[in-house]
DNA sequence: CGCCGTGTTCACGCGCTGTTCACGCGGCTT
DNA sequence: AAGCCGCGTGAACAGCGCGTGAACACGGCG
């Protein structure tokens, strides 16, 4: 287990890093005291867990969240100085798993993080196993492999990580950094031809026309969508 | 973290700069000491928040905000060394985020940078955009996508963006400068052209008739006006 | 050691889109 | 009434975004 926390006080770091090694054997405690560190942190060493205080030096921390995002679907828990439910209301709509409030008790925080991690595993066998279908296409994410009239599809972890974002946001243009920084990382935002390339193979794949796309459409100058149902009617 | 400071007085600034580097790291301070240099930087750095003075050796601080607000949305914080209460209200409407009066400590400048940044961090990321509804017309700011009659239109990100502003200010004019620095940005005030051909183009996919418009009416001399029910019955 | 799958890089060409310009009409000014 | 200005209209041009095809590097595996 693999936690990383953000806050520019290393004293708050110090502390949660030894509350938690005192109650928790087998835990790693990253430490990250602004905005820029936490995010190199989760991209480069993949935590299992994210606690992230909003007041931090350079980027705000629900900015950080954004962009953490942009990327990562890492859980993360928001600390916060005060009790502000427009904060939690925030927060939780930018993709925050729970929200907890300074000063805590180790015992408390130590209950919410197992229980975001508690809720997050859950193996949904039976509750809803997310797959998604859109015409004769079908993405199982359990499985992490997708379908085409049933037939299973062969596709490179990055073909489908790629079409996986695409899938996740339906509808919606994702834009070319955003989409090159969710598949290749963030250092990759300006590498539009890496897009060009795999787009191409996915529409092979799908058997997509970019002219008359079924599931992939150019957005010239923006980016990329996956269609969506019409939500008009 | 980028901001930007903008008093005649040289001091005023380093004294700003001082004071927020030494309490917050990661923070890059610009500064400017006239409103022309004010709204280049604006416009060049995008900086994350604005802390304007009101008297300003070239332009009145008023009317530097106010043409900020023609092409950025940047939260501004006005400056000023009288309390005077009409001039926070004019700074308010103009779009001001906040108001503080000289002389300020560092603690309570940035205790106000931040809440103004918090308080804005929300609404622009995920935040679920209402759609525009008017006649046949729709617009879907979420998924940046127009429809006539359910039909999507297709849009190049220009005319999309024109559209968007247009639409924004339903029922408003939009003078020619305003919407060709929201558009094009500050340096094509004076390309009238450009606003007659795409409002051209515009309609034409609107299927609108510039004699007896629906959507997009032309105030001659001025600039233009999205049509809005009318309130008054 | 050689083959194959995958990621990475590049060049080419088409069509879209931004940009520019000329013309004519209609209303307003003088 | 004449002329001017603002606007609509049509069209032409050029640059760039994107699709496309292909070649190469690299690592894993037989």
């Amino acid at each position: 287990m693999k936690i990383l926390v953000v806050d520019d006080e290393p004293d708050v770091v110090e502390s949660v890093r030894i509350g938690f090694t005192l109650h928790w054997r087998e835990i790693e405690v990253l430490g990250a005291t602004s905005g820029e560190q936490a995010l190199d942190a989760v991209e480069s060493e993949h935590p299992d867990i994210v606690l992230l205080d909003i007041g931090l030096p350079d980027i705000d921390g629900f900015e950080v969240l954004r962009r953490i995002r942009d990327f990562s679907d890492v859980p993360v828990v928001m600390l916060t100085a005060r009790d502000d439910s427009m904060d939690k209301v925030k927060g939780l709509e930018l993709g925050a798993d729970d929200y907890v409030t300074k000063p805590f008790n180790h015992l408390e925080l130590m209950a919410r993080v197992r229980a975001v991690l508690r809720r997050l595993s859950m193996p949904t066998p039976t509750s809803r196993a997310p797959s998604f279908r859109w015409l004769d296409l079908e993405v199982d994410f359990a499985r992490q492999e997708a379908r085409l009239k049933g037939e299973r599809l062969e596709l490179t972890p990055t073909e489908y990580k790629l079409l996986y974002h695409l899938v996740r946001n339906q509808g919606h243009v994702l834009q070319h950094g955003t989409l090159l920084a969710k598949v290749w990382g963030r250092e990759y935002v300006d590498e539009v031809d890496y897009l060009r390339v795999y787009i191409r193979r996915l529409r092979d794949k799908l058997d997509d026309d970019p002219d008359n796309p079924h599931y992939i459409r150019t957005e010239r100058g923006l980016g990329y969508r996956f269609l969506a149902p019409d939500p008009a009617r």
